[in-house]
DNA sequence: CCATTCACTTGCATCATGCAAGTTAGTTCG
DNA sequence: CGAACTAACTTGCATGATGCAAGTGAATGG
């Protein structure tokens, strides 16, 4: 049965997902992050299936997340490496290894993200580039872009600012279970 | 064919994908955020097959993500409602949101997180919450946690910071196609 | 009583998935 | 030279996931 396409919703993380949201596909481009790009060394790495593989990373080139680079003439063989956009997609990543480790380590953390000087493990949030605030609520609103639709304006004046944390319910205050 | 587990991997963002990472998990969670609970809401906002939104309710709930409210005695009904750790995924929603916007937005951006005051745009950035300074090398580095594996140390001495942006790349300076 | 709504459940056909074997081309070694 | 190995896939096939559509049961309202 066909998977059903998010790409006719408006909604940004439901076009990301629409391209990156199939199992593995995260994983892949994880690992080339960490710089690995041949098919063997996703294949190895990952314990994935090689038609699997194929098709994943197909579908990543095809999203511009990745590029092939060819590396050997004959036969025709290729690197799979980030793009730009690909390289766009680590703050997702960061986030969600930062989500992992207060989550689902029960024997401890395995990776960590330290201060190069202290050691320290750094405590990660959000924040506006240009003032340095945090995005929380009540300095940042979620407001509709430029193509937003009437149904998304409905939405936000009446609610819809439920993804932004509100500052005094910043997550670092409430560690979960 | 049963997919793949990725619970026997030690990282923390393989975890957090067996979890949430299935087709509808992480749009069903982005409505939780926005205040969805029921079933018909779910379903009605996400398009999907109720057999389908029961799993993924189930799962995310089993998960930890999501727990069920009951609302009405006779009939048992539910509300499903983010837990604290379903609360603490929003950074990586939030991340997702702002890599759509900048990557899958032709029309424009359809949603924005903006200064409340100023209506600006935010620029999004993953900092370190105690120094306010951007996660990016060489200020900051990936490294084992307690946990790590030795396969992880080694593959951290060798190389594997990918994951960290470089300080003078950072992804706002150049924008993806 | 019937119609509607809600929250699922069930039946079924189609597609995705993973395992295992196969193919092609190049390299290395006896 | 042929055999063995490596790398990058491709192919065949059985199993599970997916989505559509219909169904079920309970409550409410006319």
């Amino acid at each position: 049965m066909k998977r059903k396409s998010y790409d006719q919703m408006p909604c940004p993380i439901a076009r990301s997902l629409e391209r990156v949201g199939e199992w593995w596909s995260m994983l892949i481009l994880r690992d080339a992050f960490a710089g690995l790009s041949r098919f063997d060394e996703f294949e190895k790495s990952l314990g994935i299936a090689p038609n699997m593989l194929t098709r994943r990373l197909d579908a990543l080139v095809e999203a511009g997340m990745l590029e092939r680079v060819r590396y050997c003439e004959r036969p025709p063989r290729f690197e799979y490496v980030l793009t730009t956009r690909g390289q766009d997609f680590r703050t997702v990543l960061i986030a969600m290894l930062d989500f992992g480790n207060r989550h689902f380590a029960p024997e401890g953390a395995n990776l960590l993200i330290v201060d190069a000087v202290t050691g320290e493990a750094a405590d990660l949030v959000l924040a506006d580039r240009r003032s340095g605030r945090p995005i929380a609520a009540p300095g940042f609103r979620m407001a509709p872009g430029p193509a937003a639709s009437d149904a998304m304006m409905a939405k936000l004046s009446t609610g819809g600012q439920g993804l932004l944390p509100v500052a005094a319910a910043i997550p670092s205050q409430e560690h979960g279970s």
